[in-house]
RNA sequence: GCCGGAAUGGCGGAAUUGGUAUACGCGCACGACUCAAAAUCGUGUUCCUUUUAGGAUUGAGGGUUCGAUUCCCUCUUCCGGCACCA
């Protein structure tokens, strides 16, 4: 007798493991296909790892460990996105450096990750922070660059007071800073940024050929935002020189364009603005520049807004129309100045009763009547319009208006998206150097690449500063440098990159991570080329994953990557949140420590297990203590029968068929299961079969001479999801390979045929009998068992059979 | 408001070309072992009733069908995303 016992073992096969390279991916192995598969990049922060974070690598090493027994060639990677605000703000918050800060956070990912029994490639393995790798960061920045694709400009940027730094629109949650949580304002600042709304298009494409699950098509899609309309042109009364440009998609309602409203940032406010209303509308926009995103929004329905004194002409009715400044015109979307029509949208509805505007009707419904005390903002019949275009339907109206102005140069078709330019600079420490050297007389020009890295110096203090520079600013012996095109003393750029920078391409470094030539070999990335399976969170769907989709289009069609796209797949897993239903978290005291379950006693296996067998991977999902006592027994029984059988003098005699059948079975499951993603049935699976072997155990003890078989097989079956423990076993049976290296059983079709079958019989659609018979019964046959059944029998008489409906081994209907 | 997803026992969940609802696990109850407890093993466990049986039941209501957790319509609640987007 011997007990289970995963603190003696499981230490024991991760250095076996960790010994033998197995978990090594080959370049070029000509004999395996290969398969990539890749886990979220993750930041190390102090406070390490939860179980949450586990679920997502436990299901990796899942599918990486299964599919290397069915003979790929697997990539399964790990590395480590440490620049960025969180080591930076736990430096700060320790009275650390974020060297010091990453370098610890990184020792504790690590064990928590080795502990759990990963089967990662380590030989692979990188941090976005050495310079070896962020050389390259640093050298495609500069493709962005030299394409044009980078550039600065001056914009009121979303900035955290708190951080210190500005932020790119997709870091900003609810008006607030996604890393810490605070009020973000706006302010005015030079940025570094990255052209993305170039392939707003192409990003939206792509994900035809892609798959992903359509909550994540779905929510790039509405975030790049694609609308379809024309941007029309507006002249000023008695400016001759000066017009507005509106975006609209709705042009077939421009002859009910009773007025105009500017955002107040719009340029030519200031330009149009009568002397009699200077004051008032100055008035108007320091109160509104003080408030923050998140309180212009609070006040939704409040259609605030100033008069600015000037006019325009409608360009279709030539009327003069008053302009406006309005709260509720964004400057970020369109042209930042709209042609309003109270009679067919609810906002400009709402402002003109506000401020008592025309309000005029020129589009009604094809049938029913208009209400005049309500905008109508569908589709109907042009009226009121001009005899070209009356009675036409508005659908229609809308193309032919913008052909119309287009030949008089008043209008052209424009697509708009919501998605903006991606703002790439942060004044911060802990981020790669940006390279480039400002010139007095070049302006901006890039770091030569013989240069490269431009390193991060190492500084006393790195704390923020408020004036909207990065700390580097205060290093003159770093940032004072010489023009690379002609030697006059230049300045380095003092921001660095965003967190997001390092993570947008790390995928490719794992194909060739120690190449100090080149960020990849262009042969081992044809060999390797995509991603097959990227598991992560949801909540990186419009930050890293658009973010990484952008760098990956951008290099393919620079020529640098041979693919289009960097993940074939994308899965994205539940949140597992607190027992208590909440989401977890250190403020609340509520996080699982991995270790401290596996230190328990209970082991990485019976975690492991848990965590898979809580529910459907991409369901969020309270964790669940108890369960960990269930996976835990489960593990045990499983020794335990082993344990048995090694210690049985049974002589093995005879064949088994019922051993043979329930294998297959359990394997056809798990092997489906596995295809699926269906992990929590795959260990339901598994533990039904561990409940027939023990059946069978009783009725046999171990006579069968197809025990070793079936517990061989079922320790294969069971290694994906619990490789120590079946390691273990695997070598207590006899063998001296590693189980890592067997190849997956599967089943076979022949043991899953039965002799008999179970029939249901319903009468009336209700359940009334079984019927237990032989497989392959004709119709007649099952009805007349079904009418000699005495049950049955009871049901039908004196009523008159109508109709029979037979579904072959399965069911039989009977309508009477 | 718009776009996605979901609702099944005391709990997590299972069931897909429409065919025996509640697999598997947890919890609970009873029993065995024990001086006792834990652990382990065994049995039972959707609800109701007049219990050799019958009836109800997959968020609510309706429809299609011999038959609906599954398909269609209406509604409720919850979760995620977007949101004054012109």
């Amino acid at each position: 007798m011997s007990r289970y016992n995963p603190k003696e073992i499981e230490p024991k096969w991760q250095a076996a493991w960790a010994k033998s390279g197995i978990s090594e991916a080959k370049d070029f192995d000509p004999k395996r296909e290969k398969y990539v598969m890749l886990t979220e990049f993750p930041y190390p922060s102090g406070s390490g790892m939860h179980i949450g974070h586990m679920r997502e690598y436990t299901l990796g090493d899942i599918m990486a460990r299964q599919k290397r027994m069915l003979g790929y060639n697997v990539l399964f990677p790990m590395g480590y996105d440490a620049f960025g605000l969180p080591a930076e703000n736990y430096a700060i918050k320790n009275h650390i450096s974020p060297q010091q800060a990453t370098e610890e956070a990184v020792a504790n990912f690590q064990n928590q990750l080795e502990s759990m029994g990963f089967s990662f490639d380590w030989s692979r393995s990188f941090k976005t922070t050495d310079p070896d790798y962020y050389k390259w960061t640093q050298w495609l920045f500069l493709r962005f660059f030299k394409a044009g694709l980078a550039y600065q400009a001056e914009i009121a940027v979303n900035w955290c007071p708190f951080c210190k730094t500005g932020l790119s629109n997709e870091e900003v949650i609810n008006g607030r800073h996604e890393r810490c949580d605070t009020v973000v304002t706006k302010k005015l600042i030079k940025q570094w940024m990255l052209r993305i709304t170039d392939y707003a298009d192409r990003l939206i494409k792509g994900l035809d050929t892609l798959d992903y699950p359509s909550r994540i098509a779905d929510q790039q899609i509405s975030w790049i935002g694609k609308s379809q309309g024309a941007e029309i042109k507006f002249a000023i009364v008695d400016q001759k020189d000066l017009s507005i440009s509106v975006f609209t998609t709705r042009p077939d309602t421009l002859y009910g364009a009773t007025f105009m409203v500017l955002a107040p940032e719009h340029p030519l406010v200031e330009q149009i603005t009568t002397k009699e209303m200077k004051a008032e509308v100055k008035n108007y926009i320091e109160s509104s520049a003080t408030k923050s995103e998140l309180e212009r929004q609070s006040s939704e329905k409040n259609k605030s807004g100033v008069f600015t004194g000037a006019y325009a002409y409608n360009p279709a009715t030539k009327e003069k129309i008053p302009i406006w400044i309005g709260e509720y015109i964004l400057m970020g979307y369109g042209t930042g100045a709209i042609m309003a029509v109270p009679a067919h949208d609810e906002r400009d509805f709402e402002f003109a009763k506000e401020h008592h505007l025309k309000i005029k009707y020129v589009v009604k419904p094809a049938k029913g009547e208009l209400r005049d005390d309500l905008p109508f903002i569908n589709e109907g019949v042009v009226t009121n319009s001009s005899p070209k275009y009356d009675a036409l339907p508005s659908s229609t109206v809308r193309e032919k208006i913008v052909t119309d102005l287009t030949k008089s140069g008043q209008a052209k078709e424009r697509v708009n998206y919501r998605l903006h330019d991606w703002i790439f600079s942060r004044q911060r420490y802990w981020g790669e150097p940006i390279p480039i050297i400002h010139c007095p007389k070049h302006g901006a020009v890039a770091v030569k690449d013989e240069d490269l890295p431009v390193l991060l110096p190492e500084v006393e203090n790195y704390e923020p500063s408020s004036n909207g520079e990065s700390p580097l600013a205060a290093i003159k012996e770093w940032v004072n440098t010489s023009c690379p095109i002609c030697g006059l003393p230049s300045r380095r750029e003092t921001d660095t990159m965003p967190n997001w920078a390092g993570s947008s391409w790390y995928y490719l470094r794992y194909f060739d991570p120690h190449n100090s030539s080149a960020f990849a070999d262009p042969a081992k990335l044809k060999y390797w080329g995509s991603v097959d399976l990227y598991l992560g969170g949801m909540e990186h769907t419009t930050l890293h994953l658009l973010y990484s989709r952008f760098w990956h289009e951008f290099l393919f069609d620079q020529g640098l990557v041979p693919t289009p796209e960097p993940y074939l797949a994308r899965r994205g897993q539940g949140i597992v949140l607190a027992a208590d239903g909440t989401k977890m978290s250190k403020s609340k005291g509520n996080v699982v420590d991995p270790k401290e379950v596996i230190d328990s006693g209970y082991g990485a296996d019976a975690l492991r297990l848990a965590i898979t067998f809580l529910a459907p991977y991409d369901q969020t999902t309270p964790w669940s203590p108890e369960a960990l006592g269930g996976t835990y027994r489960f593990l045990q029984r499983f020794w335990t029968l082993v344990d048995q059988y090694l210690d049985s003098k049974a002589a093995a005699t005879k064949d088994d068929t019922e051993l043979k059948k329930l294998i297959n079975r359990v394997g056809k499951q798990v092997s489906q299961d596995l295809e699926q993603m269906s992990f929590n049935t795959a260990i339901a699976a598994m533990m039904e079969g561990l409940n027939g072997l023990y059946k069978l155990k009783a009725a046999d003890h171990f006579k069968s001479k197809d025990w070793q078989w079936a517990l061989e097989t079922f320790t294969k079956l069971l290694s994906p999801f619990a490789p120590h423990l079946c390691e273990e076993i695997w070598q207590r049976l006899g063998n001296k390979q590693l189980i890592q290296l067997e190849q997956w059983p599967g089943y076979e079709e022949r043991w899953l045929k039965q002799e008999s079958v179970s029939i249901a019989v319903q009468i009336n659609g209700k359940l009334r009998g079984e019927l237990n018979l032989a497989i392959g019964k004709s119709q007649d046959e099952v009805v007349a068992s079904a009418l000699a059944d005495p049950k049955i029998q009871a049901h039908l008489t004196g009523k008159e059979l109508k109709r029979v409906i037979y579904i072959p081994d399965k069911l039989l209907s009977l309508v009477v």
